[in-house]
DNA sequence: CTTGGATGGATCA
DNA sequence: TTGATCCAT
């Protein structure tokens, strides 16, 4: 069951969905500007160990991409490029190299991403998707009643494929405001008519989405350090492909519009899975360079020239459509280590294969006994990967086996066992120590994890038990697929010139906020100044000197860079731009997007020329002024604005609680029939019901407070989406979690108490330790003595009656409440007696479990408080207008 | 020292 | 389910 592979949603969902892939920009190497800030700035290289040629670059910074170093490269090699490059080696244990640095840090991320959405699934170390569906269209909802209104300089460092600037592109959906049918003709044209509403509504969405995005990406920078880029589309592909449009620190918006155009250049090579292999073949059989060219082929068409599952995926890819499920997933399935011993270093001996075996049998040991302290489970299987040479011939095989303890002895001798018995003759004839094929790589890797204690597991299955109770129930409304649909029922006219002079309003505000200085000209011919010049610029603002100098310079920055784009593919370089060589990164030049991006261009002129006199009765050219201040605005607005210590400035000003807010009004309605919404409300409880299907195996209950979310957990002071499901589930998780303390505290009591029955006695050692207290967080120094004192367990009877009872949640839909007698929270009359089930649910699994009141391994809390920075991101986001105006929605509402 | 190491996920027979 | 292979970062 926790095996589910992909889930996909159903085709009639295909633009329903906003999905979000959130990728670190050259994360090794942010990793350790962090730890060593006064690498901060300048050109760096992580590389591993290897002491041959200098080493393997895994990452480059791009202030050293400037200077051409990629990876692949060497050391030595990225030295001759740039002299002053910093490499940090990765660090060495057991002679091999050792990421765990990254990995921690990747997870430190991922706990914020874990914030906005339930529905994340870690991809690598750095990458991870985002279904943001929800929030999205809580939005959308919101925005009708004018609680939510969109503020331009959320987007900043925004793009939108196909347009020139983010503006045009908010102009684009202002217009449609005004006019909800102009585009109409061409959908009829472009699209199945069952997709109009869905389609008349993505460019919002999309918008919407990008707003998240750079929420999500400003709590990343504000709460870690680190810097991503971010792409926006209706699925994983589209968003992955997005968000390498434009990078570093910046996010890209796919609109469905553009799909067309953008695929008919774009080299099959460019979609996720079709990099390698498979991207060749197709190109091949078919005769295709570009995606777009796929079209031409029926989806039978590609069924026989591929496969039938080949075929019927790269049809739907080709036309924009992708329609795997993000599957949360936060933690790995499984967990590996592995090395090259490449040359002179086969390992040729049985005693050298022994210590190898021991030093990866041994990293694995100790990752596998944190994951446990965090996750509370154990590997059930273990694999051992090999490449052996046999006579000339690499051959790759790996062998797996069952597993039951995996401390180090048990792995060394159960993959020296594995090896031995996979092969032909081991051991060379005649010799009790040689191995007969040298041996070039080697690994082990353990996974299919279980629940570490039989508690847990039954706990599991009552949850899923739940589950599946509500699934039966959503078969029987007539429920299948799990998206939800957002349709809209109030029809409003008139309200675009609204949205206009909001727009122009703020604009006007901004103005004279800054006055004069966004008057400055734009300086084109100072082109080409190098990153290195922007970061100073930072330093300059931060040591506040702000005015006009370090402003134009920065503008200058962006126009110059802009302008860089557009001549890209002109002649080649002009002797000028070798003056200034570290201006465009490399890979700019030569990269696909940066000619498509042009190619845009001119098409764009093109059309507007003749387009002139359709558009002009919608004052077309007011508007492009618009877009073009708003671009000012995004070379402007990176200034400080006003005090935030400890938050920089260009995350700070996307939180900016002064901020005149100004409701956006509703897009006009396409007409709905009832029985639609109907099967579109039954289906939003659908996702919910199918979440919680997951949701225990995959959630971190500690990391729950929500950027967008407007109730205080008692508990944990954790902000819960204001829905009653959200609040009760997060109350489920506190009881689950405290559950597993209980269980795990035991277990590694038992753990210890037969460590030092087999190892005699060490000093004495104080109640397990579990949580390293590696990470030197700011603020731990504060909370010393009285906070950190154990908590008795005994709290865990406040799960199930809180102090006093919630007040009834303003309603978010207009389903009656009831109290319920048992934890004092309101629930949904129709949800009462699966509520109830709960209730039954944790008395039994009490009562199973015998759970007595001990008391709790201190550092285990320290999750449960959330750190200074959380406190105070909430607490600004509290002021802002998210919660301003989600009072104004329940005001309006009721 | 052989052509990018280490790691993890997915697919298919 | 397993082992081989592919893919991506």
């Amino acid at each position: 069951m926790s095996n589910s592979t992909r889930a996909f949603v159903g085709m009639q969902n295909k633009y329903d969905r906003v999905v979000l892939l959130v990728d670190m920009d050259c994360f090794f190497c942010q990793v350790e500007e962090k730890q060593h800030p006064e690498y901060q700035g300048k050109p760096l290289a992580v590389v591993q160990y290897n002491p041959w040629r200098g080493g393997g670059i895994i990452a480059v910074n791009y202030a050293a991409r400037a200077k051409g170093v990629t990876r692949h490269m060497r050391g030595d090699e990225a030295k001759e490029l740039c002299h002053d490059i910093i490499l940090c080696k990765v660090p060495n244990i057991r002679e091999k190299a050792d990421t765990s640095k990254y990995r921690d840090a990747g997870k430190e991320v991922a706990n914020v991403l874990q914030r906005f959405t339930q529905l994340l699934e870690r991809a690598s170390v750095d990458e991870a998707y985002l279904d943001i569906t929800e929030t999205v269209n809580q939005r959308v909802e919101q925005l009708q009643t004018g609680s939510f209104a969109l503020k331009p300089e959320e987007l900043v460092n925004c793009h939108a494929v196909g347009y020139d600037n983010i503006g045009e592109y908010v102009n684009k959906i202002t217009n449609r405001f005004a006019n909800p049918y102009v585009d109409d003709e061409r959908y009829v044209l472009a699209y199945d008519p069952n997709d109009l509403p869905a389609v008349r509504q993505s460019d919002l969405r999309l918008l919407i989405g990008a707003c998240i995005a750079g929420e999500v990406r400003a709590a990343v920078k504000a709460e870690t350090g680190y810097e991503c880029s971010a792409g926006i589309a209706h699925n994983k592909i589209l968003a992955k492909l997005a968000a390498g449009m434009n990078k570093p620190n910046k996010q890209t918006i796919l609109p469905l519009a553009q799909i067309p155009p953008l695929f008919d250049q774009l080299p099959v090579g460019k979609i996720k899975g079709m990099g390698g292999k498979f991207g060749e073949t197709v190109c091949e059989t078919l005769g295709v360079k570009f995606l777009g060219q796929v079209l031409k082929y029926s989806e039978k068409d590609l069924q026989r020239k591929l496969d039938e599952k080949s075929g019927t995926w790269l049809h739907n890819i080709a036309r924009g459509i992708d329609l795997e499920a993000v599957t949360p997933r936060f933690y790995s399935k499984s967990i590996g280590c592995c090395k090259k011993f490449p040359g002179r270093n086969n390992i040729t001996g049985l005693k050298t294969l022994q210590h190898w075996l021991g030093e990866l049998a041994s990293e694995i040991n100790d990752r596998l006994e944190k994951d446990f302290i965090e996750n509370n489970r154990k590997a059930k299987q273990m694999v051992v990967q090999y490449v052996q040479d046999i006579d000339g011939q690499e051959v790759a095989s790996s062998r797996s086996m069952p597993l039951n303890q995996c401390d180090q002895e048990t792995l060394v001798k159960q993959s020296l066992e594995l090896i031995k018995t996979n092969t032909k003759t081991f051991l060379r004839p005649g010799s009790e120590a040689a191995l007969n094929n040298a041996i070039k790589f080697l690994g082990i890797s353990v996974g299919k994890f279980e629940s570490a204690s039989s508690a847990q597991n039954s706990l599991q299955t009552m949850f899923a038990n739940q589950a599946a109770k509500k699934r039966r129930i959503s078969v029987e409304e007539g429920v299948e697929k799990p998206v939800v649909v957002v349709e809209q029922t109030k029809p409003k006219q008139t309200e675009g010139g609204k949205m206009k002079s909001f727009f122009a309003n703020y604009l006007q505000a901004r103005k004279e906020e800054h006055n004069g200085t966004d008057k400055v000209d734009k300086m084109p011919s100072e082109e080409g100044l190098p990153k290195e010049e922007t970061k100073s610029d930072k330093l300059a603002e931060e040591t506040a000197t702000p005015l006009n100098a370090s402003e134009a310079r920065k503008k200058s920055f962006f126009e110059s860079f802009k302008k860089k784009m557009m001549d890209e593919s002109v002649p080649k370089d002009s002797s000028d731009d070798k003056a200034t060589p570290t201006s465009t990164p490399p890979e700019f030049r030569e990269s696909f997007f940066v000619k498509y991006l042009k190619q845009q261009r001119e098409v764009k002129k093109d059309a507007e020329q003749s387009n002139e006199n359709t558009s002009k009765a919608d004052n077309s050219s007011e508007m492009q002024d618009l877009a073009a201040e708003l671009d000012d605005i995004e070379s402007t607005n990176n200034e400080p604005q006003q005090t935030y210590e400890s938050v920089p400035p260009e995350q700070s000003n996307n939180y900016n609680p002064q901020q005149e807010v100004v409701a956006l009004p509703s897009p006009e309605q396409p007409s709905t029939s009832k029985r639609k919404l109907e099967q579109q409300n039954a289906s939003e409880t659908a996702t919910l019901t199918d979440f919680t299907n997951t949701y225990v195996e995959y959630a971190r209950p500690e990391l729950r407070p929500g950027l967008i979310s407007f109730v205080k957990c008692e508990e944990c002071g954790a902000q819960i989406p204001d829905d009653v499901k959200a609040l009760q589930t997060h109350r489920d998780h506190h009881f689950a979690q405290q559950l597993n303390r209980q269980l795990r505290s035991e277990q590694r009591e038992e753990a210890q108490r037969s460590r030092l029955n087999a190892t005699k006695t060490t000093a004495a050692s104080p109640p397990a330790k579990p949580v390293p207290a590696k990470k030197a967080k700011k603020a731990s120094g504060a909370t010393a003595a009285p906070t950190t004192t154990p908590k008795p367990v005994n709290s865990i009877t406040k799960f199930l009656a809180p102090k006093q009872p919630l007040e009834p949640p303003p309603s978010c839909s207009n389903a009656p409440m009831e109290l319920c007698a048992e934890c004092k929270t309101y629930v949904k009359s129709v949800d009462m007696p699966e509520h109830l089930d709960f209730h039954m649910a944790k008395k039994l699994q009490r009562e199973l479990n015998q759970l007595e009141v001990r008391t709790i391994i201190t550092a285990t809390n320290k999750k449960s408080t959330p750190p200074p920075a959380n406190k105070k991101l909430n607490s600004t986001l509290n002021s802002t207008s998210a919660n301003h105006s989600i009072t104004k929605f329940f005001t309006q509402s009721n």
